[in-house]
DNA sequence: AAAATTATTGCATGGTCTGCAAAGATTGAC
DNA sequence: GTCAATCTTTGCAGACCATGCAATAATTTT
């Protein structure tokens, strides 16, 4: 990687660790864009360059899109053909992304210090999830064969949002939570998601 | 209903309709809110007296909170006893609200050709979601006994919410669509979520 | 008809975001 | 190392959104 990316890298972070801590110690209404340009000693012309909107720069990338191998996997029945199970593990993937694991914590444990303090950047993210769950719907379109008027996989990708969105709620993102315990986490979720429901298939 | 009040309902409404016309005739970027504003023969500045923002002014009062006396009447495990069934009735009034039904159908359909038209919008959608999903939980806990710290409930909230938003989706708002049919898709929606992810909380 | 209440309006202001063109930095070829 | 090509940063002007405030206008109450 040259050095115009490496600097494009490093301004982008700074932006995004000032916008965050700014707006932390402040608050979302009394942080302005020109103080954060400033604080990452760039100008306010610039930011917008690297950010459309202040918002942007406080959310970061996830929740991404899932990783695209993983999701080839999945389309073609992988890896290990229960459904639920393999919904999950290219759900994991759309979450955590590529960073290491203990930066990935950290950050995760910011956005959900700003979503309590801002909680208008809720809506942010749920834009995010949205986005996330209409290519999961593509996805098990792929995989189960449905039609392409059959708007059956959207409900599916729809509910299996929620779960995510429920469990990323109830992470504490800690040292001591490892990835198989948010597994586990996301398991126990739709195990009582179809115990909440599954009843209710079988009423004639 | 005195005159001052009729008045403040008439602005409301004109406001509303500028903003939905013009948004659909030129885009929402090309469609300010002094344009909005002189539509309605109002200044720009009673414009924000109505509406905090723009994008309000364009999705009118739904999804709204449930109706108050269906919210009392499902937390004390009525009206039929079935979990899932209740929870339809709740959320119906939440969504077809005080209007005649001719007038809602009207505006349900002009929202979604906005969806459609202006997808930005989408986001605000999903926040009144999000909302109305948090109303949902609190009358599922009450419901069901569940302690505070449980939630459980929360989950099942989203999940329905989910159901609601997919329904949303395929309805098409026309004259011949009854509320039974849309009670109907409700209930097949909730049907499939019960069928995809029942299984699930089956296995060991 | 006067007084009290509430709505509308204009004005000033601060902030977000965009387009454009000039200046500056990095890259690759020679 | 120099030069040209490419991409980035920056300043500036400008449109628009949104808010606070104080004056004016309309309605309601007495």
């Amino acid at each position: 990687m040259g050095l115009r990316e490496r600097k494009k890298q490093a301004t982008r972070r700074a932006l995004q660790d000032a916008a965050v801590r700014l707006t932390l110690e402040r608050g979302l209404e009394k942080v302005t864009v020109e103080e954060i340009a400033a604080e990452a000693d760039v100008s306010t012309r610039t930011f917008f360059n690297y950010f459309a909107t202040k918002e942007e720069a406080l959310l970061g990338d996830v929740p991404g899109t899932p990783d695209e191998e993983a999701r080839r996997e999945f389309v073609v029945g992988g890896p290990t053909g229960d459904f639920v199970e393999d919904l999950i593990t290219v759900l994991i993937t759309s979450l955590v992304s590529t960073d290491d694991l203990a930066t990935r914590r950290e950050h995760m444990r910011l956005r959900k210090q700003l979503m309590e303090r801002e909680p208008q950047l809720v809506r942010g993210v749920l834009a995010r999830f949205h986005n996330v769950e209409t290519e999961l719907a593509a996805a098990i379109a792929e995989r189960t064969g449905a039609s392409p008027e059959d708007d059956h996989p959207l409900l599916v990708a729809a509910a299996a949002m929620a779960v995510m969105r429920h469990t990323m709620r109830r992470l504490h993102f800690s040292e001591t939570e490892e990835t198989a315990d948010v597994r586990a986490k996301i398991q126990a979720a739709f195990r009582h998601l179809g115990e909440a429901y599954g009843p209710y298939a079988s009423t004639d």
